[in-house]
DNA sequence: GTTCATATTGTCCTTCGGTCCAATAGCGTT
DNA sequence: AACGCTATTGGACCGAAGGACAATATGAAC
């Protein structure tokens, strides 16, 4: 399964061609190969336009994986719900990318494990109308130290996701107060509290380990 | 990672024997070994009582695999939940066992294709307050010129290149004039000349656009 | 009712990051 | 010799980021 990497940012590609040395990487829409069966296609969403495409390309016969830099379970159902085969942070480590093209060969879909773990708890948070009897059990585990592993979802509130999310994508304190119609100084509050759980020094670090959770 | 089988009938699948020849199966709870840290827990719900146990196992590092007889999502919820790490239906083919295990391995959560599918539907549905942004139109796309596009080393200079990768890597200018020896102004002189010519605005989108690891 | 977690905001202060104004020196091309 | 690119550094300046002290309000849990 031949795999191709669709983006106009040549910049990102270095890590692809670590993952598949003998992927091609292609810039433009137009400059696809007309036969697309047996194809692997990962294309990055900022290059959003050439999600109209998946349609006819996986009816062509080619797996997608989307490739995105702020996971969100909107966009997740998108693009699967087009016919995508694999959704996953763009930053994703090199053998993540690998087993990802294996999990897809077999017929499987790929989700982040973050990601998947919203998505179980929220949709059967609707589904439950009752029983949920069983295991309750206490849940809270006293959260040790613990600087590593563990969903981010479990280690931080939701302010604090949110705002840890909104930084790992470029934004700045102000432009996320902005967002979150709150003020600045509450930004660096739940900044502050992220630092000290992830144990990170600064913004740049924060993205750097949320990148790296992905593996 | 030496994989457990725990169930009480009898019957066990030779599935599970084909796909790891040397793991072990136990029948009964107090049979699990003292040692759980490195092992693959694969459980199948019938024996429901067991899932109480597994707060307790993971805690003790063991990761869990939960096998059902008809997937639905509350008990994938149930699982998740409580910390497993796959579930999927016992009659799983075993090249999707010997997945399940690698996907794990690397920290990844495993739920099988069509429960996802639906998890991801179903969850976007009740999220959809959001504003969504990203891909209504088809529209135009006209894909500009785009900033760069270009391998790194085709744009910056050598010095330009280490210091852009020092960032990448999360130290400080400070850290990176100490390791170039050269003085932390001149530093900054590089990353301003790496700024313009990419076209990004600080570090951090620096780094979320080189998405390059270099360590 | 009291305790605890969460979310919110304040002020003051320090450090870090980045830009704008420069300048000097080497090295290769024309 | 003149030109251009690279590497180096200086100083002044400003805004962003993050920590060190806070305080207040709410809702859930006990």
């Amino acid at each position: 399964m031949q795999s191709i990497f669709l983006t106009q940012s040549d910049i990102i590609s270095p890590r692809w061609q670590l993952a598949f040395p003998q992927a091609q990487v292609v810039l433009n829409v137009e400059n696809l190969p007309d036969i697309l069966s047996d194809i692997l296609l990962w294309i990055l969403v900022p290059d959003a336009h050439c999600l109209n495409y998946l349609p006819q390309w996986i009816s062509a016969g080619a797996r997608v994986v989307v490739l995105t830099k702020i996971e969100n379970p909107v966009e997740a159902r998108q693009v699967l719900e087009q016919g995508a085969s694999g959704y996953c942070h763009y930053l994703a480590a090199e053998p993540v990318l690998e087993q990802i093209k294996q999990v897809i060969q077999m017929g499987g879909l790929w989700v982040g494990a973050d990601l998947m773990r919203q998505l179980v708890v929220a949709t059967a948070n609707t589904l439950v109308t009752a029983p949920s009897v069983s295991l309750s059990m206490p849940s809270s585990m006293p959260s040790l130290p613990m600087p590593l592993s563990r969903p981010l979802s479990e280690m931080l509130t939701l302010r604090e996701t949110s705002v840890a999310r909104a930084v790992a994508a470029g934004k700045s304190n102000k432009e996320i107060a902005r967002d979150l119609t709150i003020t600045e100084r509450t930004v660096k509050a739940h900044l502050s509290a992220v630092f000290e759980k992830l144990q990170v020094r600064d913004r740049l670090h924060l993205v750097l380990t949320m990148a790296e959770k992905y593996h």
